[in-house]
DNA sequence: AGCACGCCGACT
DNA sequence: GTCGGCGTGCTC
């Protein structure tokens, strides 16, 4: 700024200038300031989307978080380049919501924009050339080498190449420097094209011209011009018996689908030349995703304990915001929940309703449907992005006030919830993992629910030990739903002891006696059965007979899963996979067997035990197509199955009649898991799957095999004893400090070198140890599996008492010795992990 | 997280 | 000599 003049000028804009903190999809804990063009200024708002520039290059969709007039002191803000919408796609109470978590659950705000936003909204920038218009390669002074040549004639042909495509071309993958070379020597432009992802979906559709819709003599007149142009004379005819205009002319407006004409065989051709006519005309129409479906008029008929169960819930809401519905399977949940939900909406308010992936496509959302019709949204984890946008904006609109979906409906944009049920509570696929935020959806559900000030309702048969412990203590209401719905009973339980029948001879393959017998049984009269194995695959591992030898990842410190299918194995942690050796490399034995049980293998034991029986297999691997489970379903409800063999998934919303039958493979397996909450998972998933067994008219046989028959645990789950089994379990975990009497977080150290990785986590637990909360701290120990994707792995565990806000100062004094850490040259490069309520 | 800038080994 | 490895610093 030379001259005075600009100065002052420079100065006034300063002064008057807006700003914008953005949100930016970036891991950096931080908003952007962002300059708001004057063309913008009364446009914008908190939670619109806007285009920026980020670094050198990238340009990103942001959300704009804040607007305020001042200006940055220490570096010059670059200007928002557009704005996307004229509405704001995000509402305050959403942002609201995306810094609660990204402060609790230690994660940067835009890592949970990242999650909240369906990636069809936003936009992907790409890097691209083209040739520089004004380049002459016969003038230009600068030579270009071969690769460069190529480069550019390849080029002539397009009018644009992305990265990727110059890589194809030249068959090499560093173009950088050629790029660059090309750019210096003018021959070429780099530009970034954005795009946006989302394309709604469009029909294309007939109608008649407008001067022929509403005057019958014209189209008299058409007629005749056609009358010896047959093809067309019969087009015209089947959009009149389609459509008859001469009715209602009204009815011209939306025409037809383009496709009936297509499918009914007339020529495409004739349409074609009637259009170029002009007596026919097309157009586009732009159409939901979603079937169009009538809500149902019918009356939901409660019974006498449900209408009971119903009043006591609105009672306890009264003073309470958060309420756990106690109800065992089949107890007519679903038809409370509905009653629940009509009258919120009726109230004017919107309805969350959550559910585990796997129950989203079972008789509960079909149920649902029939009820909400199309007034309700569905937000699945299988939908493609497209349709996960139509959602958004169905409740944006305010089309959608009822959505029921998995977790991640959490982010949807709502702005007046009243209710938020959290169905199956207990199940630990409300939690993610991976990647940040490392989020607990059934606790940020009473979060979010809280900001809405809306009730919180709980549901499950197997409440999570923190629910029931709160809804003990008071903190949440509490209703009880005791008996199974309409005349279905208990089912009868067996512990079939594995050793035993192992010394006798009588296990083959895996099964017990008592378990083949009752199977022979139930197939005897037509019956069906299901068999639970919580493991996938055909074995968890090979082993050499001989010298036990143990395949294992090249990457991680597991060993290779067996996949008998492609006689491969495979590291379910990095994906790594390699042939079956034919002989040991250890000892040249080949002697090479499987070893453990997977669902694969018990299928194929099943069809050498029962050959006559048809079987299925139900785990990750046979519905990972988006209607693969229901196919599976329907399949085994229509009675085409005998035996269904399968993981997790057939605990969850099977609702036959013919289950006669019900086989725990190996309960040891999840009972010894070491894990201070499997002992509540073994009784919650032996629970869930038993109640699959035996309804209406007969008794359910559920046979659970283990080799330590003797366990307390399985008396109170044959019992159904699900209180004194807490009490008890609440002892031990009071006693040896588990949640929930304390608050856990768990950090995680990883770096591919393992000595730099034990150092780092070393001296990070020995920095948290001076933080001053009440606490207890293990670790760092090389975590349960010490090395994933070549990167060594250390964890501490910290246990932090429950009282006052000793876990947020924890949380906030670990975040900077994390950067503390990180700033430290030794141990640049070495990741932390911080998860809070790990579980 | 990406991406640019910057300083050391094995190759046309 | 250079290509290209990844250490490190920054992004409004």
């Amino acid at each position: 700024m030379e001259n005075l003049f600009g100065e002052i000028i420079d100065q006034e804009t300063e002064s008057t200038g807006f700003f914008a903190d953005v949100i930016i999809p970036v891991p950096i804990p931080k908003l952007f300031t962002y300059k708001i063009p004057r063309n913008l200024k009364d446009e914008i708002g908190i939670g619109f989307r806007v285009i920026v520039q980020f670094g050198q290059k990238k340009i990103l969709t942001g959300i704009i978080g804040k607007v305020h007039q001042k200006p940055p002191v220490a570096y010059d803000a670059k200007p928002i380049l557009d704005l996307l919408d004229n509405h704001a796609t995000v509402n305050p109470l959403q942002i609201r919501f995306w810094a609660w978590m990204a402060e609790y659950y230690c994660c940067n705000i835009g890592e949970v924009m990242n999650a909240a936003l369906p990636s069809g909204l936003k936009l992907s920038s790409e890097s691209k050339i083209q040739l520089n218009p004004t380049y002459d390669s016969d003038t230009s002074p600068y030579p270009l080498d071969d690769r460069e040549d190529i480069l550019l004639q390849a080029l002539a042909n397009k009018s644009e190449m992305t990265y990727d495509d110059c890589v194809s071309v030249l068959g090499i993958k560093s173009i950088h420097g050629i790029i660059k070379s090309l750019v210096i020597k003018e021959a070429i432009l780099v530009f970034e094209q954005v795009k946006e992802k989302y394309s709604p979906k469009v029909e294309t559709r007939i109608r008649l011209s407008k001067e022929y819709a509403s005057d019958k003599k014209a189209l008299e007149g058409v007629f005749q011009e056609l009358s010896n142009k047959a093809k067309q004379e019969e087009i015209l005819l089947k959009y009149l018996q389609e459509v008859p205009v001469y009715k209602n002319p009204d009815l011209n407006t939306k025409g037809i689908e383009k496709s009936v004409f297509t499918d009914a065989n007339l020529s495409a051709s004739s349409l074609k030349t009637l259009i170029k006519n002009g007596i026919l005309e097309e157009y586009k129409l732009i159409i939901s995703r979603f079937e169009k479906e009538e809500p149902s008029e019918e009356e939901i008929i409660l019974s006498e304990l449900q209408l009971d169960a119903v009043a006591q819930i609105k009672t306890q809401l009264e003073d309470k915001n958060t309420l756990l519905l106690h109800g065992i399977t089949g107890s007519g949940k679903t038809e409370i929940y509905i009653t629940l939900i009509k009258e919120a909406l009726a109230g004017g308010s919107q309805v969350l309703l959550l559910l585990p992936e796997i129950a989203l496509t079972t008789h509960m959302v079909g149920r649902l449907r029939q009820v909400f019709g199309s007034d309700m949204g569905v937000f699945h984890s299988k939908y493609s992005d497209n349709e996960r946008v139509e959602v958004w904006n169905g409740v944006l609109s305010g089309k959608l006030s009822f959505v029921v979906g998995v977790r991640s409906s959490l982010f949807l944009p709502f702005d007046s919830l009243g209710l938020v049920i959290v169905d199956e509570e207990h199940e630990s696929s409300f939690k993610q993992y991976e990647p940040a935020p490392r989020f607990q959806a059934r606790d940020s559900a009473i979060m979010l629910a809280w900001l809405h000030q809306a009730k919180t309702i709980l549901g499950s048969a197997t409440p999570s030990f923190e629910s029931f412990y709160n809804a003990r203590t008071g903190k949440y209401g509490y209703v009880s739903l005791g008996k199974r719905y309409g005349e279905a009973q208990l089912p009868e339980y067996h512990l079939a002891d594995i050793l035993v029948d192992k010394k006798k001879n009588l296990l083959k393959l895996d099964f017990t006696r008592l378990l083949r017998e009752s199977i022979q049984e139930a197939l005897k009269n037509q019956e069906q059965v299901l068999i639970f194995q919580n493991r996938r695959g055909y074995a968890p591992y090979i082993s050499c007979e001989d010298c036990g030898w143990i395949p294992e990842c090249e990457h991680c410190d597991v060993s290779l899963t067996y996949h008998q299918f492609n006689e491969e194995m495979r590291c379910h942690y990095c994906g790594f996979k390699e042939k079956v050796p034919s002989t040991c490399p250890a000892c040249g034995s080949n002697k090479l067997s499987a070893v453990g049980l997977g669902t694969e293998r018990i299928e194929e034991s099943i069809s050498l035990l029962f050959p006559e029986a048809r079987v299925a297999r139900m785990d990750l691997d046979t519905t990972r197509s988006k209607y693969g489970y229901q196919r599976l379903l329907e399949e085994f409800g229509s009675g085409n199955v005998d035996i269904l063999v399968g993981t997790q998934m057939i605990t969850k919303g099977l609702d036959f009649g013919k289950v006669t039958v019900v086989g725990v493979m190996d309960a040891d397996r999840i009972l010894f898991f070491p894990d201070f909450r499997a002992g509540e998972r073994a009784f919650q998933q032996i629970t869930q799957v038993a109640g699959r067994a035996g309804r209406r008219d007969k008794k359910g046989k559920v046979i659970i095999q283990t080799r330590k028959p003797d366990q307390q645990i399985f008396h109170q789950i044959i019992q159904g004893d699900y209180k004194n089994f807490y009490i008890q379990e609440m002892g031990d975990r009071q006693r040896f400090f588990y949640p929930p009497f304390v608050k856990i977080i768990k950090v995680t150290t990883r770096h591919k070198d393992y000595k730099v990785a034990e150092r780092a986590a070393r001296s990070l637990h020995n920095l948290m140890g001076d933080i001053p909360v009440k606490k207890i701290m293990l670790g760092p120990e090389k975590g349960l599996i010490g090395k994933i994707k070549n990167q060594f792995i250390f964890e501490s565990i910290i246990k932090i008492d429950k009282a006052g806000n000793a876990q947020a100062q924890f949380k906030q004094d670990l975040q900077s010795l994390i950067n503390e850490m990180v700033a430290h040259k030794d141990f640049r490069s070495v990741r932390f992990v911080v998860d809070v309520d790990p579980y």
